[in-house]
DNA sequence: TTACTTTTTGAACATCCGTTCAGATATAAG
DNA sequence: CTTATATCTGAACGGATGTTCAAAAAGTAA
């Protein structure tokens, strides 16, 4: 036998990267073979090769996908008050995170199996995510509706704290999103205001 | 040949989790092989077998030992003021986690890869190290000096926040250990305060 | 039906994996 | 020096690894 019923290179590649983003987020990239991520879409090892050139390049586009996807949905409406602006933020990390647990999880913890080159394009993609938040922050400096010490340790500190939310939140717990997220508001609100 | 000139188990033994600790965090656990950890301490794969019984005692060994090492390092002081000892505990997880970035990268990357077994043992010894914080909120709110809304939430964000230090700094970056101390202490207090 | 393209199989490649163990060698004890 | 023990080597085990590729099957179009 060879090509299976139904079988279609637009159904495939997808199951592709979604199964590869399961399996290394649950057992890390380099505890997955080429073959487990087949059997997980159903098809042998050889068939990936129609959809990625080695799974090196399958682990960066992930996090390519993920980081640009991020930069596409955060939003920052420097007409609105610092003080808007960043909650909107903390708001939208904690949602935007939530939502992709997988997908953050490789992020924070493949970048070491990537190639140098691979590795610093991913990085330049995070720094612009930091940047923006570290605007909001100077802008409120600057506006002197914000008392930050250092803008980009205020920053960095920031992101791992809501960042954070993902390693022990779960829904149906004791708090609904909403309200942990009020709570975080609440902690990064005092801390720069 | 067999035994090599000067080989003795007080000397080998060391060598072999200081290997593999340094190996686990640069490549991953799943990515280091016991001979590339033999080679690192300049003996064949075999010898190693006399001081682990398996690759995943050598993981589970080296983050138990650094967890209770952390736990035993943490001190707490409740005649003190909760302000002194909660800036106590900043100053402390930031200093404890700077001296060893190695070990506390792999206490956060490398859970996956233990046995369900182990796991649970590792998360009760971090879920202890949490509950002191959380102790050091608890009484301040019951003080009057301390206003935070839920301190289990209040204690995960701290100390996501104070780990993400590890991430990012580097000595003779533009600000010291101290000085980065400082910063997260004063948005820490105000968070709580 | 026929001709053509896309997709997948299944076997093969060399190489690596964790682990075991008999035998060899260094150290220590008597 | 002899004997015993601790330590290490080197080979071997079955099996898994990423990747390649000719051949086969399914889909598409006429």
């Amino acid at each position: 036998m060879a090509r299976t019923t139904g079988s279609h290179s637009g159904i495939t590649g997808p199951r592709v990267q979604e199964a590869a983003l399961r399996l290394f987020a649950r057992g890390g990239y380099a505890a997955v073979s080429m073959r487990a991520i087949a059997a997980e879409v159903g098809v042998q090892a050889g068939a990936l090769y129609n959809y990625t050139p080695d799974k090196q390049s399958l682990l960066f586009d992930l996090l390519e996908g993920h980081m640009v996807e991020l930069l596409k949905a955060v939003e920052d409406d420097p007409a609105q008050s610092a003080s808007a602006r960043l909650q909107a933020f903390v708001a939208f990390h904690i949602r935007f995170h939530h939502a992709r647990p997988d997908a953050v999880f490789i992020a924070y913890m493949e970048l070491r199996n990537l190639t140098p080159e691979n590795f610093a394009r991913i990085e330049a993609l995070r720094r612009q995510y930091e940047d923006g938040l570290e605007q909001i922050l100077r802008d409120g400096v600057t506006q002197g509706v914000f008392s930050v010490g250092d803008t980009k340790i205020a920053t960095l500190a920031i992101i791992a704290m809501l960042t954070g939310v993902n390693t022990w939140f779960r829904t149906g717990g004791r708090l609904s999103l909403e309200e942990v997220t009020a709570q975080y508001w609440d902690m990064v609100r005092r801390a720069v205001i």
